[in-house]
DNA sequence: AAAATAGTGTCTTTGAGACAGTATACT
DNA sequence: AGTATACTGTCTCAAAGACACTATTTT
């Protein structure tokens, strides 16, 4: 949603000045299918902004990003960090840009199998309803970024109030509540959120993603709890070693071990090649 | 992408005459930040249309519909079907409004268990990279959509020319032949096409999903067609029947029988309540 | 010693894959 | 009769769930 421009604003011509556009303009509809200029207003005026719904694991239990709005509407309101797609990026790049002006987090190009300790960045879906920003037609293209959990929400950026706020309680506030409710969150961002939430669970069961939440190197039980708080469970920890270690692909031991969660020293891993679980790892039934 | 709006053109103001625009128009980005009227040149200027993966199964083979393009760019090229979102209308409402008037079909609302014959129609994802129309900027919601098979593609609205393709001679085209080839999809539709047949490839083995390629009531060996089709595999008749007459609220069995296919006479079955299948149907290792 | 976490092994049940065999139509 | 499709049953193997037991640390 729009919801956040404030806090990046649109520089007209900030990376191509001077009125130097790619993208050319047209007449008229008719003109269009010619191939000839014309006017903008002749379509009508969408901005297109991208959201993120970005995703950690802390102390427990599952938590998003959520910034508070500034003006209005919806003035003092939580709401998903995003902002508007400038005029020569890409929507995964404005995506990207956002999430590190937010989190200083590179984003981790799904193509390229880096190693590196970039956020898993993919697009989630887009909400595009006519009344969803009260202000303009706004189509929002939404996007969901997974990351280890981060030292402390920085306040880059014009956001002037950044935190982590667990995603149980925002969603049971925002299905309680009316949405009128100073605590439900602003625009249409409640069902983005949900709806991040839903894809992030449903795809570790049959991904490797669930080692996006854990940092380069984890143990067994680290990424156990992960599971745990993503999906509000509680597993089997036998069960879940035997199925994550034999699982060929899926973790590789670094040889080194630590005792950081008390206890018995765990032996340390990293994220392997695979990408796909087959099996996969089936959350329990209700 | 934009591609097909020549077919549809937009009419500014068709259901809205006389500048009575629901969505507000803003002088600049600061004055948008304080709720104030705002230049519209002042944003990037963006179209926005919906593009539609309609797949069927027709002999045997999984079939996508493309339309031929009358004028440049990419003129006499195959592409998906797609126009423009009106001003006043939700991303979902313009694809189903895109597919009626494609194909005639009622989309399903995927929030109302209706037991009509409407097809499935789902959000498939964005794309918006800045070049990908050469005239302007343009940003598509692409959708997909599932039909049985249908009596012939009915040339309706102003689609010049209208068939069914193969999806697998589709896709090996657009990945051996040069971008430039006649036979390659126009615009960036190859990997829409891609992208969208991937989705239908997995959500029917963990959905009840493969149930919109089959007419109101169906065989048991029917179902399977549309399996085999889609993964382009064969399956075991045996296993199959008893894995989808074993899985609860999957079939109901209407009581009639067929002989459609010769042989021994089927059980006629329509689709139950389920709409995921727990344990999943998966597809057979490559 | 007690408690906490890590890791291995064993038993049972579920379900997928392979395939034998029977039933009922059409040619 | 021969063939095509529909349907049932049986055997085997892979993997998930439940849970006993051992190992190594901190308090």
């Amino acid at each position: 949603m729009p919801d956040t421009e404030t806090r990046k604003p649109f520089r007209p011509g900030e990376e191509g000045e001077g009125g130097e556009r790619t993208t050319r303009v047209y007449r008229q509809k008719d003109d269009y299918d010619r191939g000839m200029p014309y006017d903008p207003s002749a379509f009508p005026p969408f901005a297109v902004t991208v959201d993120l719904v970005v995703l950690t694991v802390r102390s427990h239990a599952l938590c998003t990003l959520v910034v508070r709005r500034g003006e209005e509407p919806f003035q003092g309101r939580w709401a998903l960090p995003g902002g508007f797609v400038r005029d020569d990026e890409d929507l995964g790049a404005a995506a990207a840009r956002e999430l590190a002006e937010e989190t200083g987090l590179r984003a981790h190009d799904p193509s390229a199998p880096s190693p590196d300790n970039g956020a898993h960045l993919e697009q989630l879906a887009t909400y595009g309803a006519p009344g969803r920003d009260p202000r303009m037609r706004v189509v929002s293209v939404a996007h969901l970024a997974l990351a280890p959990d981060l030292p402390a929400p920085r306040p880059g950026g014009d956001a002037n109030s950044v935190r982590w706020a667990p995603v149980e309680k925002l969603l049971d506030q925002a299905w309680a509540t009316d949405p009128g409710s100073p605590d439900a969150l602003a625009f249409d961002h409640a069902q983005i959120l949900s709806d991040g939430v839903e894809r992030a669970r449903s795809k570790i069961e049959y991904s490797s993603l669930a080692t996006a939440f854990c940092p380069p190197e984890f143990t067994v039980g680290e990424l156990r709890r992960v599971y745990e708080a993503v999906w509000g469970v509680t597993l089997d920890p036998r069960n879940f070693h035997r199925k994550v270690t034999g699982t060929p692909g899926f973790l590789v031991p670094t040889g080194g071990t630590t005792t950081r969660q008390g206890g018995r020293p765990a032996q340390l891993f990293r994220a392997g090649g695979a990408t796909l679980l087959n099996p996969p790892m089936l959350r329990p039934e209700v």
